[in-house]
DNA sequence: ACAATATATTACGTATACGTATTATTTGTA
DNA sequence: TACAAATAATACGTATACGTAATATATTGT
């Protein structure tokens, strides 16, 4: 595969989708009752919404993300009153992360936001495409050494 | 659309293959006669090998990235010497960035690294599949109103 | 010609994510 | 059981990217 310019080059359009969207979702929770999440939280509250008091290391994996990036994210997700840190009385090296009655009743607002905002991004690509992509995105994955791939 | 859990939300997909490349690319250029490129830098090198002397202005519409993103790195490329602000003669607002010897030398094992990862990554994948997933991504774009789509 | 506007760039603060190193525990094994 | 290895989390430094505000210079419209 030859190197290409950017506007060919599917590592840039991949790149630039990502943080086009980041960008559309950063601002539908800029001016809503919920101004307290950011994009990055939506994994760990998807994942705590299902099941609440996962460990930071389990809500890493489920995100996909580092166990030194858990640390600042649940930072500014305790800062923006979302979470709270409890001890793991079963493990005193773990904690387990609780949601805040903020970080619980944030739940219909928040995925009104990204159902509007995914909504907006996806409808006018045909469904078999979209699916076609996702196909395409877990061999990358793959093919990076992933195990996110599932 | 209804929110997805992370595996099988596209907006996750695509996230993660942004980071799972770059991280490649990263990795590609660590252990190489060329240590100072840092994926970022790609968007820069490629425009300037193509042609010398641009402004930062240009060099961020051709990569997709805000003029204040510029700033930081093309300091860093500066810094890691593979290029070097000059006055524009014609307008005392601007700059052109040039490559130094160092970042024209850069080219060929950087263009290497490049397509081998690329290669790495891609190349399991029909060629169908890529343009696919490449159209999708160029409405992803245009749906959030970037005109980096083309 | 000059005031208003536009453009090129930088400065600064913040978010996001990584990698490496460190600390505190727990687990597994000799 | 003692000690090595694994695990959970944090600390710290760095890269990448944005948005807003400021500065300097150009361009435009009157």
């Amino acid at each position: 595969m030859s190197v290409q310019l950017p506007p060919d080059c599917p590592y840039y359009l991949i790149s630039r989708a990502t943080l086009a969207v980041t960008s559309l979702l950063k601002k539908g929770f800029n001016n809503k009752e919920i101004n307290t999440i950011k994009p990055a939280y939506l994994g760990v509250l998807l994942s705590l919404w299902n099941e609440d008091g996962l460990r930071g290391n389990e809500l890493g994996k489920r995100a996909g993300l580092e166990p030194s990036t858990m640390t600042g994210l649940l930072d500014r997700m305790e800062r923006d009153g979302l979470v709270k840190r409890e001890p793991d009385p079963n493990d005193r090296r773990a904690h387990r992360i609780h949601l805040t009655k903020e970080g619980v009743d944030a739940e219909v607002s928040a995925t009104k936001v990204v159902s509007d905002t995914l909504e907006k991004v996806f409808n006018t690509i045909a469904e078999k495409d979209i699916e076609t992509m996702k196909s395409v995105l877990r061999t990358i994955l793959l093919n990076c050494g992933r195990e996110d791939a599932k």
